[in-house]
DNA sequence: GGTGAAACAATCAAGCGTGCATGCTTGAAA
DNA sequence: TTTCAAGCATGCACGCTTGATTGTTTCACC
């Protein structure tokens, strides 16, 4: 098992708690959130049960560090994404697509699952609430950015949330069934209308 | 598998048949995919675990019910919404409207736990696929005639999806906190740009 | 009214996930 | 080198859910 360079005690220790939370929201995309069990994703993580519970007790803990991980993962996302688009005609096309292949990859799946479950775990509820509105107001404002929108308008506030409950309502329907091709008909023809909507006031 | 799908003979078999099923929506909408075992829906519909075994012999056999069953109930809640909508300039916005409030409800609550849980369930993938496939194919086309749209018109088609796909997601944001007044504002914004695509054009 | 099958109830065994308690290993500091 | 705590591994007990078995009641039909 001890295979490849031993690291320093610390590094290694926060390597494996990376791993483990990585793991987590791997399973959770794959296995759903009951099937992920901490013997699961330690088994994923390549270490034993024992160490995943040194590192989180409970496994409410492993999960609700996961819910931050995985926040911080989206947020990165986003932020990768969306300000290198090329400005012209065609940006508010690039950036609606964009957020739509954000909301239907493995991170946004993880989520869901944490969202579903939290509807029922006032626990889950109280962790997830407060980083799913921080994952929401970034991608708002970063959608915003990449749109070049002046919110100052009437109705460009709404037609932004409108764009990001579009996706996640695609990103919904991804789940089950590979969506792709509808998805981005959907999107086109979004993109078309959002554009509209915001070339009569700039 | 193969079964052949009896009949109850007395009213009271299927009366407790009904409960048990109505039981595990509620369940679901509630408690969650995990939190509805067959003791908590059994005694939801206030009949014993005995009783909802003799009727569906595996947890599996009642979800698998259940599915068909929220099905139904959702298309009805359709055919009775949308039809009787009031004619004039602001039926698209009734009709949005409409949509919205369907997927804000206790059934698509119930539906989406399904979905979610159907992710990672093999089982449960093959039994939901055709039949949310089925809500969809009815969604659709009664919003398509609601509206009064004319999908030979190119953009129509997809039009209508994006309204489905986005009233899906905004049930989804509807999941944790209640969101109804956001997602009025936002349905409002889209269905001006809705009807403004559909006056194009008839 | 008796009979048999369906409907319902109660109990039991097996599997699984979690949490705890107990050891072993590592590596840095004394 | 010795020491000691953090990191890690293993085994066990508890609770929960499911599915099967057996027993009891209800009801249609003869």
């Amino acid at each position: 098992m001890g295979e490849a360079v031993r690291e320093p005690r610390q590094d290694r220790s926060r390597a494996t708690r990376g791993r483990l939370l990585a793991a987590a929201v791997d399973c959770l995309a794959e296995v759903g959130w009951t099937g992920s069990t901490v013997s699961v994703v330690a088994e994923r993580a390549g270490v034993s049960r024992g160490a995943a519970q040194h590192h989180f007790p409970t496994r409410e803990d492993l999960f609700t560090a996961a819910i931050a991980y995985v926040t911080d993962e989206r947020v990165e996302f986003l932020r990768a994404a969306l300000p290198t688009l090329p400005p012209g005609p065609d940006r508010t096309r690039f950036v609606v697509d964009a957020i739509g292949e954000m909301y239907a990859g493995k991170l946004f799946k993880a989520a869901l699952q944490l969202w579903v479950a939290a509807a029922s775990d006032e626990q889950l509820r109280a962790q997830v609430l407060p980083l799913e509105a921080r994952v929401g107001r970034e991608a708002h404002q970063l959608t915003v950015e990449a749109l070049g929108a002046d919110e100052s308008h009437p109705g460009v506030r709404e037609a932004v949330q409108a764009t990001l409950d579009l996706a996640r309502g695609l990103g919904l329907a991804n789940l089950l069934t590979d969506d792709t091709k509808r998805r981005h008909r959907v999107l086109a023809e979004w993109a078309t209308a959002l554009s509209a909507k915001l070339a009569t006031l700039p």
